[in-house]
DNA sequence: GTTAGCATGTAAGGAGTTACATGATTTT
DNA sequence: AAAATCATGTAACTCCTTACATGCTAAC
């Protein structure tokens, strides 16, 4: 239940956790950050965030630049902060490695702010990912081994791009998971456990891992 | 508007096509085949199917095992077969090729009936697909662009691994969209123009198929 | 004989988008 | 001064899932 709602409060309180914002800029960064998912409207986002303020998890800052035009409404900004409930209840959601974290859109959220969770809580998401998604791939190829006389050249060609798209991404958990594993090994009592960069990567990719947390 | 209903409705018209059936086997069918995606419930599947009886797409055939059981309700299954009005339907929706059937949902299912279109749809809807996948990318090269300096190794690893994702997704499609015009070449006046069956195929890939633009 | 799966349906409710209403500020 | 974009909000509506209601049939 609510999981599509409980991905945008994640991502709302982890976007305010760096800075304070109103909800239309709010709804850009959001929509930034899980980009590859589908955008959240204007109806779900204000909704939401009143309901973040009426839980204490929020506070709004009006910052009106006209002091009140004559009659009823002067509306202008609201620029929403994180108080120190709404931190423990980003941290609190961040840290729930249950089912619903292994979803496309959940683990989306909840990758993205890896970098405010601890090591033991990153590894659980990570590898409750990863059987989640070995779980589809079984599935793909008992489905494909018993359908595959029957079908024609294109359906099978979509069920193999299918496998093959969860299998690679299969494989970049596992490379995660590694980078994790050797971050905290190489941590005796030391903490930031910074996954290592990988090698050669020709495009975009930055030169260096920045520090997290 | 009806995207995903549209997507369903393609879909059943299809699998019908290929034999009759009832609801509770069509639901998993059409599952099976968008598989990637969310499952439908019977809550959309059966009224959609009554939808389409009304509409005269589809013709139901009572198969009662028992001839009605005393009192009221002798519930059986109930045979769903495709009309020509349904078969025309069918043909209808599969032929447009508008915005909508760039979406990953709507031409999932197109391709998945890639083999009764005409070459020329097929065609039309790969490079509309394509086009749409580039612009996917574009957005995500410029936004990368200019927030890269501030992401986490974490955030940043989770956009460029979204990035890398759609340009193979468009690589595939160049593929594809490179053995269909091959495939055109080849036929003068031949009209099928089916792409070539592929023959043995151990780890499920096959050798003919792989060649990248 | 009881559990599990087959089979069809519907009512209630949730989740989220669209469209509208309103107005400020910036750009052209 | 018009157009675009920033900015906040809400009501209506759509779509779909969940949960329930009902009963058959196969397996154990």
């Amino acid at each position: 239940m609510r999981k599509r709602a409980d991905a945008l409060e994640l991502a709302v309180l982890g976007i305010l956790h760096d800075a304070p914002m109103h909800g239309y800029e709010l709804r850009k960064q959001v929509n930034a950050l899980l980009g590859w998912g589908r955008a959240f409207s204007y109806g779900t986002l204000y909704p939401c965030l009143k309901d973040l303020v009426s839980r204490g998890c929020l506070a709004e800052d009006s910052v009106d630049a006209a002091p009140a035009t004559h009659l009823g409404g002067r509306r202008s900004k609201i620029v929403y902060k994180l108080t120190p409930e709404g931190k423990e209840r980003f941290a609190e959601l961040l840290a729930q490695a249950g089912p619903s974290s292994w979803d496309d859109e959940q683990f989306g959220v909840h990758f993205a702010f890896f970098a405010r969770a601890d090591a033991a809580t990153r590894m659980r998401i990570l590898e409750g990912r990863r059987t989640r998604l070995q779980e589809r791939v079984e599935q793909f190829r008992t489905a494909l081994q018993r359908t595959r006389e029957r079908l024609d050249a294109y359906t099978l060609e979509l069920q193999n791009h299918g496998l093959e798209s969860v299998e690679r991404e299969v494989r970049w958990l596992d490379a995660l998971i590694e980078t994790e594993r050797r971050a905290s090994d190489g941590t005796k009592s030391k903490r930031g456990s910074t996954p290592r960069r990988r090698t050669g990567s020709p495009p975009v990719r930055p030169e260096e891992w920045k520090e997290s947390r």
